[in-house]
Order: C-alpha cells, then sequence, then structure tokens
RNA sequence: GGGGCCGUAGCUCAAUUGGUUAGAGUACCGGACUGUCGAUCCGGUGGUUGGGGGUUCGAGUCCCCUCGGCCUCGCCA
C-alpha cells in the first residue's frame, strides 16, 4: 500500500506522525511561497501544505498541480495555526506538512471537476462518467447501494435463505415485457432471451426443495425507459415454500423495519399497513398509492346525475364516473393559466375530456364558469360529499371509471409535490394486495394475467374461474413507498390442473403451453410444494431511501432514455463477420 | 408511436421586437503573492450559437428537417 492514510481519516491525535496520503488533487491555492492542495480520496479530503521550508522544488512541483492529478504526499501531520481551522472539514483541524511530493499521474483538464458547484448536464457526466462517479454526492448512492444490498444479505442468510444463481441466457417467452435477444451461433436461426426475472428457475427450485431461495438478479426488459426504468435492473428476488401471503409479507415486513432502522435511523411501525386493490382504486385511482398525503378521491357519480351539465351527467349516465378531490385551502394556488395547465396535463396524458373544479367562497358557495349549470341545492349537495370548506379548490373528473383512475391519481401526485402537502424526507411503506388475477386487454379482445400466468387465485376465489374471471382476486401484493412500486410477488400455482385452468382462461392452448413452460408444468407433476415470493427493486429501494427522484442517480453506470450508454456508446456497431457467424443480416431501414 | 422542455466558450449561464464586433463567472495559459480553504490581484487565449436547409437587407432569436439529452402518455405479465 503506497498509502498509511485515508483522506479523510486525519485528526488532532495524528499530530507529530508521519503519515503518507494518496489521492486526487481538489484544489489548489498558490501563494507563491506556499500552496495549499486539497487532496481527496472516497474518504474525505485534507489539506496538504507545501510550505518554504520544504524547498523551493517541492513547492514548485506543487504549484505546478492542477485538478485531478494524482499525487503521493508524504510529511508530518501537525495542527493548523490558531484561526486557520476548517470546521467544514471533518480533518479540519489538522494539515499534512509535506516533505516528499509525487505526482503518480497527471490528469488531463478536466470537462467538470467532481468539486465544481454548478452541476454540468447528465450527458456530459454520463460521458466522463469515471468523473462522476468521484462526486460525493454519487458516491453517497453507491456506498448506500452497497450498503442496502449487504443489509438484505444478511437478512436473508439469518432466514436460512440460500443464494443460488440462475441462467442468464435463457428461453424467450412472448408473454410480459420484450425480451432483449441473443443469438446462438451453434443453433442457426435460434435466440435465447436475457431474463426479464429469474421467475421460472426459482418455482424449479422450489420443486427441488431448495425451500429458501434469494439472489440479487438482473433482469433485463427491452421497453421505453423512465425516471425509475432502466432496461437492466437489479432485483432481490426470493421465493420460499410452504407459505401463503402472510408469510412473504411478514418476512418482508421484518426486511423493511431493518433496512429502516439501520440505514435511516427510522422506526417503522409493524405490520405494514395493507391496502385492497379495490380500495387503493377507489380512494386514490392509484395501485400503488402516495400514503405520504390525504387528498383522496371522492365518488360524486350519484349527485352528477341530476345536474343539468352534461358532461357530468353523460358519464354518469353512460356507466362512467364523476369524482374528485378536494385541495384543502390551495384556491389561491390556482390561477387560469395554472388551472390550463393542469386540464392540459389530465387530458394530453390521460386522455381525460377536460377537468372541472370549484372554488370555494368565503360564504362557502361553490364557484366555477360552470357552477350556473348546477341548481343550488345541488351544489350545496356537492359542497357537502367534498368536506368544503372557504378556501378550498375542488377538482373533478367525469369519464369512464379508468380514464377518472389514470387522471385523477396523475394530478394527485402532481398537486401533492407541487402543494408541498408532505414532508420530502417521510418515508411511507405499505401492501397493496389483493389484485384481480386478470385485467381485459380491450385491443386484442381477451384476458391477460395482471401479474404473471403463474399467479394462484385467492383461495375463496378459486370458483370465480368458471363464472366471472373479472372478479378473481389472486395472491398477489405489491409493496409501495412514497408512492413507488418497490417490489411485488405472489404466491404461484402449484397445482397443475388449476394452471392449467388459469392458462385456458389466458387464452394459452395445451400445445403453446407446452411449448413454452413445458418444463415447469412438468416439474409441478413431480411433488410441487405450495410456493411463493416476490421481488424487490434495489435500484428504487436506493433511489427512495436516499431521495433521488432517478433511477439513474443510483446506478453506477446507467444508460439514457434511448437505451444507450453515453460513455462507452454501447448499442455499437459489429464486424460484418460476426454477424455472418451467427447467421444473421440487418435489414436498412429504408426497407421496413 | 404521441405530447412537452432543453441544446450559446472546456463548464454554468446571459444576449431587448429579428439589428453594431455574441458577453459574464469559472476553468485554462502567463505574471504577482508565505496561511489559504469558492484564496486574492493583473493580463491573455478561448465561439461552426448541436447539425442541415429556408424566410429576411440582416437570424443565437422566426419556419422546416435532423441529431442528442430530460420529463411524460402508450408500453413495462
Amino acid at each position: 500500500m503506497l498509502r498509511t492514510h485515508t483522506c479523510g481519516e486525519l485528526r488532532a491525535e495524528n499530530v507529530d506522525q508521519e503519515v503518507t496520503l494518496c489521492g486526487w488533487v481538489d484544489s489548489t491555492r498558490d501563494h507563491g511561497g506556499a500552496v495549499f492542495i486539497d487532496l481527496r480520496d472516497r474518504y474525505g479530503k485534507s489539506q496538504v501544505v507545501a510550505a518554504p521550508q520544504a524547498g523551493v522544488p517541492l513547492v514548485e512541483s506543487a504549484s505546478r498541480l492542477r485538478s485531478e492529478d494524482v499525487i503521493l504526499a508524504k510529511g508530518l501531520v501537525a495542527m493548523r495555526p490558531e484561526g486557520t481551522v476548517n470546521d467544514k472539514l471533518s480533518t479540519g483541524e489538522v494539515e499534512l506538512r509535506v516533505t516528499h511530493l509525487e505526482i503518480l499521474n497527471r490528469s488531463r483538464t478536466p470537462p467538470f471537476t467532481p468539486g465544481q458547484q454548478d452541476l454540468p448536464g447528465e450527458d456530459l457526466r454520463l460521458k466522463h462518467r469515471f468523473l462522476d462517479l468521484r462526486r460525493p454526492e454519487v458516491q453517497r448512492a453507491m456506498y448506500l447501494r452497497s450498503r442496502i444490498v449487504k443489509s438484505m444479505r444478511d437478512y436473508f442468510s439469518e432466514h436460512d435463505f440460500l443464494d443460488i444463481e440462475t441462467p442468464v441466457l435463457g428461453r424467450s417467452t412472448p408473454e410480459g415485457a420484450r425480451d432483449y435477444l441473443v443469438p446462438s451461433r451453434v443453433h442457426h436461426g435460434k435466440f435465447y432471451a436475457l431474463p426479464q426475472s429469474p421467475q421460472l428457475y426459482k418455482q424449479i427450485l422450489m420443486v427441488a426443495g431448495y425451500d429458501r431461495y434469494v439472489q440479487v438478479a438482473k433482469c433485463f426488459r427491452d421497453e421505453d425507459l423512465r425516471a425509475d426504468r432502466q432496461p437492466e435492473f437489479t432485483q432481490l428476488d426470493l421465493e420460499m415454500s410452504f407459505v401463503d401471503a402472510d408469510d412473504v409479507i411478514g418476512l418482508i415486513d421484518g426486511l423493511v423495519a431493518r433496512l429502516a432502522a439501520e440505514l435511516l435511523g427510522m422506526e417503522v411501525e409493524l405490520p405494514l399497513p395493507r391496502l385492497a386493490y379495490d380500495e387503493a382504486m377507489e380512494r386514490f385511482g392509484d395501485d400503488a398509492p402516495d400514503l405520504r398525503f390525504g387528498m383522496e378521491l371522492v365518488d360524486c357519480t350519484d349527485l352528477a346525475r341530476q345536474a343539468e351539465f352534461r358532461v357530468f351527467r353523460g358519464a354518469a349516465d353512460s356507466g362512467g364516473r364523476v369524482r374528485g378531490f378536494n385541495a384543502k385551502g390551495a384556491a389561491g394556488e390556482f390561477s387560469r393559466k395554472r388551472i390550463d395547465e393542469l386540464t392540459d396535463y389530465v387530458r394530453q396524458d390521460f386522455g381525460a375530456k377536460g377537468l372541472a373544479w370549484f372554488r370555494v367562497e368565503e360564504d362557502g358557495t361553490l364557484w366555477s364558469p360552470i357552477s350556473k349549470n348546477f341548481s343550488n341545492e345541488l351544489l350545496v349537495q356537492f359542497s357537502e360529499r367534498m368536506e368544503a370548506e372557504p378556501g378550498d379548490q375542488l377538482f373533478f373528473v367525469a369519464d369512464s371509471w379508468d380514464v377518472t383512475c389514470k387522471a385523477l391519481a396523475g394530478l394527485r401526485r402532481r398537486l401533492g409535490a407541487e402543494l408541498k402537502l408532505y414532508d420530502e424526507n417521510a418515508m411511507h411503506f405499505s401492501w397493496v394486495v389483493e389484485f384481480p388475477m386478470f385485467e381485459f386487454d380491450e385491443e386484442n379482445q381477451r384476458w391477460n394475467a395482471m401479474h404473471h400466468p403463474f399467479t394462484a387465485p385467492r383461495v375463496e376465489d378459486v370458483a370465480l374461474l368458471d363464472e366471472s374471471a373479472a372478479s378473481c382476486r389472486a395472491q398477489a401484493y405489491d409493496l409501495v413507498i412514497n408512492g413507488s412500486e418497490a417490489g411485488g410477488g405472489t404466491i404461484r400455482l402449484h397445482d397443475c390442473a388449476l394452471q392449467e385452468k388459469v392458462f385456458r382462461l389466458l387464452g394459452i392452448d395445451e400445445a403453446t403451453a407446452q411449448e413454452r413452460f413445458g418444463f415447469l408444468l412438468e416439474a409441478l407433476q413431480y411433488g410441487a410444494p405450495p410456493h411463493g415470493g416476490i421481488a424487490l427493486g434495489i435500484d428504487r429501494f436506493v433511489m427512495l431511501f436516499g431521495g433521488w427522484d432517478n433511477i439513474r442517480d443510483c446506478i453506477a453506470f446507467p444508460k439514457t432514455q434511448r437505451a444507450s450508454d453515453m460513455m462507452t456508446e454501447a448499442p455499437g456497431d459489429v464486424d460484418a463477420s460476426q454477424l455472418a457467424e451467427l447467421n444473421i443480416r440487418t435489414i436498412p431501414l429504408s426497407e421496413r
């Protein structure tokens, strides 16, 4: 080891010791006779002083140092002179009086420095990620991520889980997300797929008797990106045998409490609250509601039916809903311009036909450009239903059930943030349970599995498989943190007959099922235990625990929205010979 | 595939209604300086205004196309 200490380590008790530091030049202050160097590594910063006593050549050498040069500095630790202590630095009481200075490597003038106050654009930071990763804020993310993964591994290890790796090169299954494909050289015209999750393998492991499996698994989905979605991401994946949903939820409750305590010093009350899917949709229009604040949805469909206002009555009469929420005391926040923006938002993003609103006046009456379409008695009823008080602002969407959910959930989230309805440091953990088994795919006129086709229905709902698929609920559970889906799992079908029934409902015939999941169906016939599990999104955990609003900040080498890597410039071209070996020919864009 | 925001010096930003030679801070280069810590002071280099086309007497500014980044709807079992 070239160094004896790190740059974050030196304190008053090290005074008079001869030490050697290695690190990057964070900044220099050249006074001619003396040069001050802030030397940085991932542990902190120390001031290194090249003073005249050390000799002219050393001072001259120090004066030529520039940002991000890598140096070795050897010398004596000394107390700083009175009045020059820097209390912004943990090492600020002392300094290293250098006697030997070695330049281990020069740096080109960097496009940005880790210490600069104006953060450069994200594209530049990603292009020079090796510089960006030197920034303390990014290091905080990498540190937190490492701590979270370690805590998770410790926790599951203590609970007798076995860490087992599953293949990355697997078989494509057309359900779910688009697969990333890998061509096979050996098998002409055939492809592997990268896993969207280790789902089937972990079920096989249960059949094989490894009754507690866990893995930190890379997963791949070739879908469009978002602030909280990357094409490759990491899951803490686990599966257990002989358990029901409560067992899995209880286990994760314990993990969440431990992570909150260890990493945030926060006490979380257990069990975590649970919300049924139907209730979540009714109260928040959202299957991952942000419970850090209220502003719940209120149904006024029955009142709307009595209104002259055609938009309201029409939605109510045609099987839709009229729902809204009350932005308490916020009437002053909504200029016409802002309301127009919000109207555009629900129209553009969720297909709502419009956004109705009322301002609650000083005398308690509701005022709105549309209020002349309502009788006074009806307005009073709306007002009572919405618990309206002077200064409140009411918003309503009249549309299909689906659109009222999406539009009001989006609006509620947006206004929750804009009106600062919650403490940014607050953490709220909860479960959403009792998801429907199926959702109807309007486009293809068929049922789809809401979670995946191996999900078990609730025991009391099994009979509904024959009668009414729509009302059949699954043994599924999602972990929600601050309105983000941070994890999700199910109890699986371990009964072959039931599994086949579900396949039939999903329109997957015997032959297709055999072709795609034959190995699972076969395994289920050789003594498959009841089993279930969950996968937690590690990137999102880091993002939420660390207070970032962007998953890229929590990944060492993330991809841009168009799924490219600005540093390596992946994806890139390959040689024609490589393609030839794989029997692949690309089609020019013009011929598509 | 749709909607929105953005792109000016290495970096962060400014530039009146379309109007003189596109500016500032910082970085960089040179000089001064022995206690600074966003060091200070003096001087200097640095521009295809992302790219292409158009409108105009005149375009960083307006229009069209295109490249790239971000947010979002669709998509993500």
